[in-house]
RNA sequence: GGGUCGGUGGUAGAGCGGUCAAUUACAACAGACUGUAAAUCUGUCGCCUCCGGGCUACGAAGGUUCGAAUCCUUCCCGGCCCA
């Protein structure tokens, strides 16, 4: 019996949030945010029926407020409050800098619920203390203090939290390759975490999964099983046997995926330089080290000569370099 | 505002006149192996190169010196203490 309301948080955006950062983390602006908040609504709507939720920016509101208002609503918190938080208490104790600015956060974000007289806030445990502040504000504006709802957090592909600036994260809107590759790639410890969290399995299926593999199984199986129920849930079931075929195909049996990137060039054109032209290589130098350390084949062939230069005779071959990067050379 | 300590590569953090493109760890990348884009092991890890070397980098700008990330000056930024 409720109404969802699906705020995208574009004004606090620009402030950003350190709940999940041990370091400060630097205002953006708002070209950046427009463009990271971009896919916020089409991905939401993997996960909520969108077109029954209401969806607002929190700069509708936010950016209204007057400097008495934020002064009325920073009084109802106290500085301990903030400092005594865990990542904030920590960074304070190593000598880090805490802007200001920081504290004003959870305001914000507390604000929300003012502003939409929310009756119940959904976050994952690390907002905590924001989720809360929604409660510590709202009786100021005679509404009722929300309940909160939290969800565990998962962690990512290489078993540290999720961060988009560490580039460990599985997103809703990844192809289905590559969420199904990602998943491949998380510790096999997190695999139980996943089903829990991320997936509609049976609590004793999982239960099942989880003593099997005690029992020596092996694990690459049931990642196998929950990359192809995730790539279902997002995309649908022929996606995932299709991204199990791909990922069998190009790393287990090491071959070469159907649909590669085509690229027209010359005979005589030098190999190192199309790596870096198609940003398989970020330089001259990392293209000359990924063929020297034997991470460049054409058809099937390991690259030895950093000049190798493509033939006349090769009128179309396969460039892989790498683990996934792949391209067919045509030569007219 | 005063005092004091500090600002180094993606990150943390050594170096404190030459042997420094800069120890090390993490991350990243490649190879081997494998049960997988896990784990482990090995290698690589500024840019360019005719592979001799060249160029750009240690907050910024000047200066001292044959030579500076390292010393001096000024400025900018941060921590802590005092006000």
């Amino acid at each position: 019996g409720h109404q969802i309301v699906f705020i995208v948080g574009d004004f606090t955006g620009v402030i950003g949030d350190t709940s999940d950062k041990d370091s400060e983390r630097p205002m953006l602006s708002e070209e950046t945010i427009a463009e990271n908040m971009k896919n916020y609504v089409e991905q939401a709507g993997k996960i909520i029926d969108i077109t029954k939720a209401e969806v607002h920016s929190n700069s509708e509101w936010l950016g209204k407020l007057t400097y008495s208002e934020i002064g009325r609503q920073a009084d109802a918190f106290s500085l301990s409050e903030f400092t005594s938080r865990e990542n904030i208490k920590k960074r304070l104790d190593e000598g880090k800098r805490v802007s200001l600015r920081e504290l004003l956060y959870p305001l914000m974000q507390g604000y929300d619920s003012v502003a939409i007289q929310a009756d119940v806030e959904l976050g994952g445990t690390d907002q905590r203390f924001n989720l809360l502040a929604g409660r510590h504000l709202q009786p100021l504006y005679d509404q009722k203090p929300q309940d909160i709802l939290m969800g565990n957090l998962i962690l990512g592909t290489d078993g540290r939290k999720m961060s988009s600036s560490w580039g460990n994260t599985i997103n809703l809107l990844d192809s289905p390759n590559d969420m199904f590759g990602k998943v491949m790639s998380i510790p096999d410890e997190l695999i139980v975490t996943y089903l829990v969290h991320c997936t509609r399995v049976p609590m004793e299926d999982v239960e099942k999964v989880e003593q099997e593999m005690k029992g020596g199984a092996n694990p690459k199986n049931s990642k196998v099983f929950l990359a192809k129920m995730l790539v279902s849930m997002y995309h649908d079931e022929g996606a995932a046997e299709e991204a199990e075929k791909h990922f069998q195909n190009v790393f287990s049996e090491k071959g070469v995926p159907e649909e590669i990137i085509e690229r027209r060039s010359m005979a005589g054109e030098e190999i190192i330089d199309i790596i870096v032209e198609l940003e398989f290589a970020g330089s001259k130098g990392e293209a000359r080290r990924l063929i020297e350390q034997g991470g460049v084949e054409l058809n099937q062939e390991k690259v030895t000569d950093v000049k190798r230069a493509l033939l006349p005779t090769e009128n179309e071959a396969i460039l892989k370099v790498g683990k996934r990067n792949f391209a067919r050379i045509l030569i007219p």
